[in-house]
DNA sequence: GGCGTTACTGGACTCGCAGTACAGTTGGGA
DNA sequence: TCCCAACTGTACTGCGAGTCCAGTAACGCC
């Protein structure tokens, strides 16, 4: 909209980056006004609160997240269109970009939400949950696909599977955030990436 | 040390259940003191600062967590002292405690804490630290044990199975939080459960 | 029965941060 | 030329954390 580096886009980027290194609460307005470079007014005008905040972000986040699996199951299925290969191509392309992030992942702003809920209202919520009904959604597709084709060897339920990729992220950017490590996601991938070739693999 | 519950203790629980329920941050003094009951003096006398009360709520939430793991893998033992079939039925038990609560798990504080980690001082993250790894071990020792036995059916990092355990349940928090469902750690403990179950099975 | 210690109460105060309000400034477009 | 979006700057309210401290009630013990 404007000349330079549109200014909500700054303000959303100081934010972004201040609430993965120390959280929602601990980031102040006060920060994120000094990085930008603007007033307290300014950004005012563009959020009408932390909530407002809040809310931008993770819809910035989730766009980028989503663009991001398309993006990456799409080259994999180039690769190779096999459904399990696809898979099994897209979740170590996933896991070697997560390991080269040196200073660790953009830390999952959802998992962050999730834990503060009460403080955000019911918006950020819905908009939370509903980026990980998609992902669920997304996932479970593919995994019907694979199934079609290769009998899995364990009655799994798909939902649950497909929920299976969040949950292995999030729990493997915690680990990392806790232990301080940079790897743990990226491992954690590989091994749920291990499950699905012995789940899917054809009886020998 | 006092006649009627601790006070000491009384300000614990309704730190922890607020806690749970809205994240540290926003759980006031104001509102621990009203709960348990005393006055925000008292609350200082016990405790230096909110940091303290962090620490305090880290240190006996870890170690209920570590004496429930010793419990629920040593009755495991009990039924079926194979050491696959022991992590099997531990997992299984695990799995149905966590269904069986039905406003969820006093869902992992290590979360919490990670997500916030600049708000807490050195003190604090360290004993994040440690309980993790603490798991790390406890559950690489134990696939050790297995692998002994079992000759997987995968190249895996046994410490990156180990952190597996922990991962899966911190995932599966996440989710539950996020998606309002009670069910998802459940789940996806089951889904490491059919894992290792593929992974160590005799080759047929 | 006085003495110290533990476990508080209660009030007053400082400080930082969120949020409100609003008046004024600046730099394009129509 | 005038309007409007995109701000700046200041001043103020209110809340919660944390500090300081004086007082007090119950106890254990010598």
């Amino acid at each position: 909209m404007t000349e330079k580096t549109d200014t909500r886009t700054r303000i959303l980027d100081i934010a972004e980056a201040s609430v993965l290194q120390k959280g929602f609460e601990a980031t102040s307005i006060e920060e994120i006004v000094a990085g930008a470079e603007i007033s307290r007014g300014g950004f005012f005008y563009h959020f009408k609160d932390k909530n407002a905040l809040a809310r931008a972000m993770l819809e910035r986040y989730i766009e980028v997240e989503n663009a991001l699996y398309d993006e990456l199951f799409a080259r994999a299925r180039e690769l190779d269109d096999d459904p399990l290969h696809t898979m099994l191509i897209g979740l170590k392309m996933l896991a070697e970009m997560l390991a080269d992030m040196p200073e660790g992942h953009p830390g999952c702003v959802i998992a962050s939400t999730a834990y503060q809920d009460r403080l955000f209202d019911k918006g950020v919520q819905e908009l939370n949950r509903q980026a990980i009904l998609g992902w669920r959604k997304r996932f479970r597709a593919m995994f019907e696909e694979i199934a079609a084709v290769y009998e899995p060897r364990d009655t799994i339920n798909l939902d649950a599977l497909g929920d299976m990729v969040s949950s292995v992220v999030e729990g493997g950017l915690v680990l990392q955030r806790a232990l301080r490590e940079h790897n743990n996601a990226s491992e954690q991938i590989m091994l749920l990436r291990s499950y699905l070739k012995l789940l899917f693999s054809p009886k020998m």
